[in-house]
Formats: structure tokens, C-alpha cells, sequence
DNA sequence: CAAGTTACGCTACGAGCCGTAGCGGAATGA
DNA sequence: TCATTCCGCTACGGCTCGTAGCGTAACTTG
């Protein structure tokens, strides 16, 4: 999956490259972006950290996006998504996940950034897509088959095709909310959203716009701080 | 709007700042953003292209990002509403509007970068919120009141952070999903995709995933190319 | 084992951009 | 007139980039 640039056939002459070289750049590219983020990253300091030759970095990536893209993609397989008994449960939990994911320094900056290097940049855009969009569609396919054999929605239609639309659509909508929950708004994405947000996925507009939150049936005591002002 | 950095108290002695450089700076930071995108965007060739000194810019504005921000920040607000009539074709429209704002380079690229900037800088943060994202809550707030006037959704709750919740939600929900469609996923947010997104936002997930597409007046006779395979 | 091949660490380098300082001059208010 | 503030210009140290060149290390092939 990490596989740097030049991809070196599977079996080849000569010296192989470093496998221990490969996690140890990438566990110090991580570390870096918590410490400084992704615009003061720079590729000497990811090599000192990395007890490598700076050379060796562009041996591998020929950029800073791909070889930050690498990094933080693996972090994203880490998403789960485990069957929570309803499809109302299983889209909260993986809202929540997601939303823990992003709250990670090292997952925020990369993302964000590496997205706005892939604007001017097809190539990365289509890296992007293969190292993090299409693996994590996996949760979406699995939340709905669960679904769909618990009779929460219908079978998919006969078309094929449509059935991607769906999916696809489904992906964008709950990564893209979340996100922009998250980064753009600025907001947290607490238990309370997660709720509200399934609400509206689940039965549309008229219903959350009505109903007060949906289920109060929050277990956690928490004191709800009086806000001033 | 625009207001650059040490904001110059309103009323001060000695020479005035030049609005009619601050245009061409902010101007050229446009132009310059659709030729070369953030990355390789420098002070200096904003300067140049402004017909400003370098020193000028560095006076105003503190970093990169906020230059850019102000710059296209105006775009945004360019954003409207006609009412279409009714809710469902209220929403495809923003969602159209929105992606085709999405698709000019300029806004693409800054919005990104500088999204990517503000997660190591607070007060960057804060200024996206101003600039973009709160402006932007008119369009939810317009759409809602006037599908509530047509009584296609329920009036506002008693509780004022109840509607505000609501808002807030429907707008990440909007916003999100088409930056994530255009953006991330790259793939076109299209009359057809809109249409499958309002099903989905105003009668929930079970009807979007068994209606085939919604109304198939399509007017396109493309002849769907057969898929071998 | 010897030869060929590839990766590595190290050093050094030109190039570009950053952000600031310092100057003389221009445009305002007192 | 005088003080104040902005502007354009030049120059600068500092940092990062990405590459080239070298000698050496690791591994494959014959």
C-alpha cells in the first residue's frame, strides 16, 4: 500500500530498498505533523527525525504531498465498523469514529492539505482516491448489506450502476458532513450531533426539523455547564 | 470586509491606506491562484502582478493565508437563493450553485489551503468562520423559512438553540456533502446527483435507496455506452 | 568467489522564497 | 509648516528546496 515512487519490481537486483527506512520515515513524517503541521513540515527535518539521508526521501516521494499522503492513508484502515444491532446505531458509531479520527492533528492537517495540493495536481488526485476514498467505501457497502438484512432498507435495485450511485452518495454525504462539522465549521461532533444527524439520514428533513433531538436517552451524567452570556 | 491586519482606526492622521491597491492585491491574488494554485503562489509575484511593493502586502496582511482567505472570501457571498418554488428544487439549486463556485480553481485551491492552515492556527479558524462559513448560514435560513411559509416543513421549535442546532446541521449536511462529492471523491456534482441528494435529504435513506433515480425525465438521449465486462 | 547492480549516507551547491530593515518621498491632518 | 502615516525601492540573512557526486553497503547472478 505505502509503495513509494519509482515502484521497484517485485524482484529485482541489486541492493533492496529498506523496509525498516520505509516505517521509520513515515512514523517520523506522523510525528512531525503533530508537532509543527503540515505547512512548517519540511523534508530535511522528517529525514533527521527518521535517522535517514534526505536523499533517500526523494529517492522514494517525489513530493511532500505523496510522501504525507502515505503517512496518514494507513490511519484511515484503522476505520471499523462494528455491528451496533440497528442501522441507526451503526451510522452514529461511525460518525463517531470518524469524527475521533479527525481529531487527530496528524490526520487533519494531512488531510486538508494533501486535498488542496490535489487541486492542481490529477495525478494525486487519483492517489488520494485509491489510498483513502475508495477503501473506506467498505463501510458504507457494509453498514448497508447489515442493514438491508435486517429488513431496515429495501434490496438493491437490479441496476448495478445505481446501486454505486447510491453508495456513493451515501459516502459523500456522512464523510462530507463530518468533516465539514469538524474542519470547517469548527464544531464538535459529540453524541448529541451523531443523533440528530442520523435522524436527519435516516427519515429527512421534516422529521428533525420537528423533533426535539430525537430519543433523549443519554446515559451520560454529565452536568451541562451553564453557559454565560 | 476586507479588513487587513493592524486595522487602521477609522479616523487617523497621516496618509491614508490605498483602497485602490488593496483591490489590485487581492485582485491579482485571484489571478494568480487560477494560474499556479496555493503551493506555488509567492508574495512577491502577488506584489508584482498588483503593481505594489512587496512591503505593502507584509504590511496588511501577516501570513499567506489570510491574504488569500480575504481574497476569495468575496466569491463567496456571491452565493444566492432564488426561491424555485419549492423546497426539493430550493436545495438542487444551492447544491448546483455551490459546485459550480467549487469548480473555478481560485476557490478550490484557497478554500482547501487555507482550511489545512487553520487547523494549526486558531485564530485563522475564527476568521474562516467570519469571512465564509457564518455569511453562508443565510442561504440555509432563507431556504427554511420559506419552505415553512409554503408548509413543507414544521415551524421553528420553542427552543432557539434547538433551531439554531437545526441549521447548523442542515448546513454541514449541504455544504459537506458537495465540498466532499467535488472534492475529495472528484466526481461531478451534476443535475442528476442533485436530485438524488434532495431525495435523500427530504425523505431519508430509505426511499433514496429503492426509488430508481426520482423522476427519470431526463431530457439527454445519450445512448449509455455498454459496459463490457 | 567475483562481477554487476542497486540502495544508502554524506557533503556540497545554486536557486528561490521568506520576512524585515532602512531609506527618500508622497499624501494626508493639525 | 510640521507631524504622521503610507508607499516604493533596495538590500539582506536565513531557510528550504531538489539535485549531483562520491564512496560504501547489500544483494543477485554467473
Amino acid at each position: 500500500m505505502a509503495a513509494p515512487d519509482p515502484l521497484p519490481s517485485p524482484q529485482r537486483r541489486g541492493r533492496p530498498r529498506s523496509a525498516a527506512a520505509d516505517r521509520a520515515i513515515l512514523a517520523a513524517t506522523r510525528a512531525a505533523l503533530v508537532e509543527v503541521g503540515w505547512s512548517r513540515l519540511t523534508m530535511g527535518e522528517v529525514a533527521h527525525r527518521a535517522g535517514v539521508a534526505k536523499t533517500t526521501l526523494y529517492r522514494r516521494w517525489a513530493a511532500k504531498s505523496e510522501l504525507v499522503l502515505d503517512a496518514v492513508a494507513v490511519l484511515f484502515d484503522e476505520l471499523e465498523l462494528p455491528d451496533r444491532g440497528c442501522l441507526r446505531a451503526d451510522v452514529e458509531g461511525v460518525v463517531l469514529s470518524f469524527a475521533a479520527l479527525l481529531r487527530r492533528p496528524e490526520t487533519k492537517t494531512a488531510l486538508m492539505a494533501v486535498l488542496a495540493e490535489s487541486t492542481t495536481d490529477q495525478a494525486l488526485r487519483a492517489r488520494i482516491r485509491e489510498a483513502i476514498v475508495d477503501r473506506q467505501k467498505r463501510l458504507v457497502l457494509d453498514g448497508r448489506s447489515r442493514a438491508q438484512q435486517r429488513g431496515e432498507l429495501p434490496p438493491d435495485p437490479p441496476d448495478a450502476a445505481e446501486t454505486a450511485r447510491v453508495v456513493d452518495l451515501i459516502f459523500d454525504v456522512i464523510a462530507g458532513a463530518v468533516v465539514h462539522r469538524s474542519l470547517v465549521s469548527d464544531c464538535p461532533v459529540d453524541e448529541a450531533w451523531a443523533r440528530q444527524f442520523a435522524t436527519l439520514l435516516l427519515e429527512g428533513l421534516s422529521t428533525v426539523s420537528s423533533a426535539p433531538g430525537g430519543d433523549a436517552s443519554e446515559g451520560d451524567t454529565q452536568p451541562e455547564e451553564h453557559p454565560r452570556g
